[in-house]
DNA sequence: CGTACTTTGTGATACAAAGCACATACTACT
DNA sequence: AGTAGTATGTGCTTTGTATCACAAAGTACG
């Protein structure tokens, strides 16, 4: 890396390092709330179980963000890491599906102080539509594109039964969202333009148990 | 590969090939519901976006379940891969802390029919000792060595807030579990032979941001 | 201000995973 | 029984990722 120009978007970082920088600002930001203000590669690296050379080349993708002999300001480094990742502006979202597990979303307290607003609550449900549900009131999937619209949603939180996930994704990805978060346990056949990450305990699980005993 | 013996532990398998594998069981099973009882690898990679040849490089690290020109037996295969991750039987689990979020994994009905079952619920506020959620009696954590221990449970799911996760972590491995599911938003210190798989989807939204634009 | 010490940033290197491409094996149909 | 067609399993190649190791850049302190 030659100069580092103002918001240049880097090309070609790997998405596997995208998926580490959110673990870097998670551990910068519950450092620099106990007050530490330096932190080095090699400390970041015992805390995160990897390699303080891994840590450097993430960050090298970027730019230069640390001093020679020092380490990091943590506030510093946490507020540049925010800044590309777009965590230094608020997101809105939309969540599909008011059942158990909507509800359960919806009424999540981690999201908003991470800037995530989820701003509009849908369901396929007659009986459920009209009813507010932690503040929102419930559409019919129908009003979604409008929604999207109105009140800029970029994010589509999926919540609704294994049977009518791919549809409601493929009426997320009509409405022109591009990022959803699917809580449904199955794997969405989705364009190459849309990114979706799947959120499943079960999976989870289930690759655990192959190293049990 | 030489000859396949019995319940040959296959060494040196990747880490990446495992966690696919409870994939591959996800559409194989509704799969074989719908019917379908043959597949090929390419189908497979259509329905998971992967190519076929890394389908069937995955499973060759296991065995040859295939029938050369013809594809994989659905049933068999799912019965085999079952098998491979040790889902041919079931798996007691703890969860430790019954605020909101223990409180809807306890209830999340998606556990059981994997064969997950929890067996045992604890907290550490003595108000809620002695309480019974979803048929669970909470207990005190001190209690939760003697539960391990009678109830054979091998993995624990953490859903106490960030700043008592690493201790409660602790003591589920001072308790001898080898398998933990960390809903607590942090990156917590285990032993090498402790797997942790972390459920957290504020870090997936937080680099899906990036794409976005 | 120079020397000893620290830790970054990064080319070079080593390692790991994914994909290609084809021999092999099986089916079906004539 | 032979031929056309299909899809596996796998050695080899390519691509991608992690680690090493060191020059460069900073600090502290006599």
């Amino acid at each position: 890396m030659t100069t580092n120009d103002t918001n240049a978007p880097e090309p070609n970082v790997p998405e596997v390092v995208i998926q580490r920088l959110p673990l870097y600002v998670r551990v910068l930001t519950q450092h620099s709330r106990r007050g530490v203000d330096v932190i080095s590669s090699e400390q970041l690296g015992k805390l995160l179980q990897m390699t303080p050379a891994q840590i450097r080349k993430d960050l090298s993708y970027f730019g230069r963000f640390g001093r020679q002999g020092q380490g990091y300001q943590v506030a510093d480094l946490e507020a540049r890491l925010r800044e590309i990742l777009g965590l230094d502006r608020s997101w809105n979202a939309a969540v599909v599906g008011m059942g158990r597990l909507g509800r359960a979303v919806v009424s999540y307290p981690g999201f908003e102080p991470e800037g995530f607003n989820i701003v509009a609550a849908f369901d396929a449900n007659p009986e459920l539509i009209g009813q507010t549900v932690s503040g929102l009131s419930v559409q019919a999937i129908s009003d979604l594109p409008i929604a999207v619209q109105r009140q800029s949603i970029k994010i589509g939180i999926v919540a609704v039964p294994v049977d009518h996930a791919q549809h409601v994704i493929d009426l997320l990805v009509d409405a022109g969202i591009k990022s959803i978060l699917n809580y449904a346990p199955l794997s969405p056949q989705t364009p190459d333009d849309v990114v979706v990450r799947g959120i499943d305990p079960v999976l989870s699980l289930q690759s655990m148990t192959y190293y049990i005993d």
